[in-house]
DNA sequence: TCATGTTAAGGAAACGTTTCCACAAAAAGC
DNA sequence: GCTTTTTGTGGAAACGTTTCCTTAACATGA
């Protein structure tokens, strides 16, 4: 059993709010006094129960980032950045994953009111039409590479890229070397408001404005996972549709279809090119290394975490901050039909 | 302000105490009672606020996990079926991640006292030489993937594969197609009791089998990462050695270490053979697909949720469960010096 | 009828904090 | 030398639960 305030306070022969104020730093506190109690604190090993100190308290210090899709790899390096910051703001930070098919703004209600949150991140999921939950959170909300576009921006903050645009880049980009046969593929393109959506109706804007004909056989649905990225491609490939290149919406994905091209005995990007998105560190070492929309990861990290901080002191209102994302041209990306010269 | 409980029984017209009954399961409440508090708690939404919830259990069911090292996605998949796993038992559950450099067995010290923890897993870090803190903990806590070989094995309990076994069943394979000249390539590989050096360990010992001298300068030191697997690589081929094959001690690393074998205009396997450890996905969609020592990444975290639970419920003392790995052979390994013939 | 047991429900203490309030002693202002 | 302020400290209420203890009503068995 580890030792209490009140044990603190009885060996070093003072009132428990005197400990209270010396390790809150609250309050005026003789220096002898102050040293005594932290000799006790040190000697004794006491640490605050946290439980009792939210339970407490009017506002608590806790902080947690909600994530939904733990395993795609290019969360996991942000989840580091993130938790980085909160730490060294020094405020208690935990993270929560939340599996694929439960309602992660349900979850995070529940969370908020269980244990006492002063500030909660989202990264991935889907957040519209939760305008009345978002109100029911009652706490500074910051969402990254994800944003709910029906709810009142004023209730929640956003960090985020703009998935339209940048799908529109990639996709431009393959059709500026001249392709026009272009396969999609991401997770639920045709759910409104996913991600995946964004991405997909960039994907449309840019065939549209250069008069390529959608082909809806064209675009496939399939998981943010090289397994999945892979059968995908698969399935692409034995429809036999004439494909030049493909456009994956991540780049787990990418490395799936380029397996499959691969595995097909076609070349990358003699016979087909293949631009992903996101920016993830396999992307680069896999062999070709494959273009992709690399997202600024640390930067969106970073500005989630200082907003956050913002929003929880009032130093400011809920705001939408918008990133760019730069194209990385590797090399998996050439002009249709033309085998490269050596 | 969400309501507490005491709301509840005013507006239910009952007392406290027959509240928390009917939301707990316990004790007798006639049925008409019952249904009416729930109808309220449904109305009003009701959600007993855990931080008092703990500070008064005796006993909490907070369940945390503690990783170090979160982008590596072998760990992120084991993650994620532990969190569903403890999410099925109904238990609260955290994931913290500690910084490499921060001692994780002090931050879980602190976190137990501060959060009211009933059991922990550790995923990736150090514990050996923690004997007293392992003490200190004393709450029920499983190390998967690592263990603690120099700390009374009374006093935690293990879910691991035998790293050292592993390695040498590698190094061994490799040896068994008749390389001679094999690397290493591990994170700290000469610091006592990390999983680099158990694994460094079992590629000595499958050396020393086979009368192979042990040559340090095949040995490089690099993080688990496909940036640091790939620079480590460089490293070792511009020693002009001729190393014929690379044993890589994580999958990361073996991708890295295959760009940058690739990238030298050498071919995977007839000029090096790779062969990573772990089993990720990646692995598998590489091209040329890697071979690997595969870990039962399921089992062992299916494994350590119940076990741990066992270990609540005193159901069970601690122990300690090693699983095998499985060689895959997926082509990135043969014979040195004998280019394939198609 | 009376003792006993069972069912149902409420009151109140306790968990470990923070914080408001009270109070004493010392310092300061006149 | 008196009031007023400042400094330093302790007591106790409150946060929202759980749980032990008590009480009351009612049924049971002799």
């Amino acid at each position: 059993m580890s030792v209490n305030i009140k044990d603190v306070a009885r060996i070093a022969g003072v009132g428990i709010s005197t400990v209270s104020r010396v390790i809150n730093n609250t309050g005026i506190v003789s220096k002898a006094t102050r040293d005594k109690v932290l000799s006790v604190v040190e000697q004794y090993n006491y640490v605050p129960n946290n439980n009792a100190r939210n339970l407490k308290a009017t506002q608590s210090r806790n902080i947690a980032l909600m994530v939904k899709g733990i395993t795609n790899p290019f969360f996991s390096n942000m989840i580091k950045e993130i938790e980085r910051q909160v730490d060294l703001r020094g405020y208690p930070f935990m993270i929560y994953h939340v599996e694929d098919g439960t309602n992660e703004i349900n979850a995070a209600i529940q969370l908020v009111q269980e244990k006492n949150l002063c500030g909660i991140i989202f990264m991935g999921g889907t957040y519209d039409h939760s305008e009345e939950k978002f109100r029911r959170l009652n706490i500074p909300c910051v969402l990254t590479t994800i944003t709910a576009q029906e709810v009142d921006p004023s209730i929640f903050s956003s960090v985020i890229i703009d998935d339209l645009k940048e799908a529109y880049k990639a996709t431009k980009y393959l059709i500026s070397l001249g392709h026009t046969a272009i396969a999609f593929m991401a997770k639920s393109p045709f759910l409104n408001e996913t991600t995946g959506n964004r991405r997909f109706l960039g994907y449309i804007k840019a065939l549209e404005e250069s008069s390529i004909p959608y082909d809806p056989q064209l675009v496939e649905d399939c998981e943010y996972s090289a397994s999945s990225g892979f059968s995908a491609t698969r399935r692409l490939l034995n429809k036999g549709r004439g494909v030049t290149a493909l456009f994956a919406a991540a780049d787990t994905i990418a490395i799936g279809a380029a397996k499959a091209v691969l595995t097909a005995g076609l070349s990358i990007p003699d016979d087909i090119s293949i631009i992903g998105f996101d920016g993830i560190e396999m992307a680069e070492y896999y062999h070709p290394s494959l273009d992709t929309i690399s997202q600024p990861a640390n930067e969106i990290a970073l500005s989630s975490v200082s907003l956050l901080f913002d929003l929880i002191t009032g130093q400011s209102v809920n705001q939408h901050i918008v990133f760019d994302a730069v194209l990385i041209k590797r090399g998996s990306c050439k002009n249709p039909g033309m085998k490269r010269v050596f």
